[in-house]
DNA sequence: ATTACGAATGGAATTAATTGTCAAGCAGGA
DNA sequence: TCCTGCTTGACAATTAATTCCATTCGTAAT
């Protein structure tokens, strides 16, 4: 799956939040290591039932500021998905995803030759500056339970259906 | 700038109902025709406030249920958006999106040479059975606004009604 | 037309998700 | 050390989505 978030990584997005005057607190770090570290798109809630079994005083507020905060400097972004709550990762080079219709979940895919689409250019005027690809199906943990139930009992960790 | 829905999408889309046992109700008829009459992708909320005006007792609770039952049936979407709440639509041919970065309004958009994109075959197994691309950037409006501000006001409606 | 029954609805209540408020804590510079 | 501003946590307030349930509607049989 998932590289873990290298040292460098790491560095990196921390240079960012100190480029935007943001102090790398205990409680941002260990958002961003959490979010960095997991592949599966989780939610603001997910995240912070994650973080709280190491810092446990840490509160869903502090998350949720702490997410919206990342996103804004650019270190994270929040991922389109269909479910109710939203998403997020920390992968900001392009890349694209794999949605399951049933289960919900969210599946980075990497592949070059998705990543060079000539742009549109679409009459209207709008300013494209990045594309994500989303591609809905069915992951393989459900094509072998059979077809039958929509959504997982708990959207806790994947996501679903939509569109981009 | 969609194309009104034709009696023809109407018919087909009830047909479909129909053939779900779904009777077709006032209701029904009402929040499907609002949907297909749109194409700035409203939010549940946003459909709501919108048929209650032609039909003052409808309740949210049915609105929602009725797109559900919609989407359900394959008669309608919801769409991937980050941030706000769900948002439906009701083309399901192949198009593609242009999400603004600032006001969050998502714009059709169709381009067939984007319609034909070979599909990656992930080693996982995943079975692909569509995709839709989120273009991300910058809407006419908010370029020429200037670019400060994030996020209008009200990320309710984007851009709406009567495109041209 | 009347009755019966399941489908569908409306509205309140509830839960989930997210944001806002504000006082207290902490860090660094004057 | 004192002042100031960034952060945080507790909790209130919103907003979004869902659940409950009694009532109504539609249709078919009587």
């Amino acid at each position: 799956m998932r590289a873990r978030p290298t040292e460098t990584d790491f560095q990196r997005q921390a240079e960012i939040c100190r480029s935007h005057a943001l102090s790398l607190t205990v409680q941002r770090r260990s958002v961003l290591e959490e979010l960095a570290g997991r592949s599966d798109h989780p939610t603001a809630d997910d995240v912070f039932e994650a973080v709280r079994r190491r810092l446990p005083e840490i509160s869903r507020t502090t998350v949720y500021r702490v997410l919206e905060t990342l996103v804004r400097v650019g270190v994270a972004r929040r991922v389109c998905h269909p479910g109710s709550a939203a998403r997020y990762e920390t992968r900001m080079r392009r890349h694209h995803h794999l949605v399951c219709l049933q289960c919900e979940a969210m599946i980075d895919l990497d592949d070059p030759s998705l990543d060079g689409l000539p742009l549109p250019n679409p009459s209207s005027g709008f300013r494209i500056e990045d594309y994500s690809i989303q591609f809905r199906g069915i992951c393989p943990e459900c094509i072998k339970r059979g077809s039958v139930r929509r959504k997982s009992p708990k959207p806790g960790k994947a996501a679903a259906g939509g569109e981009a």
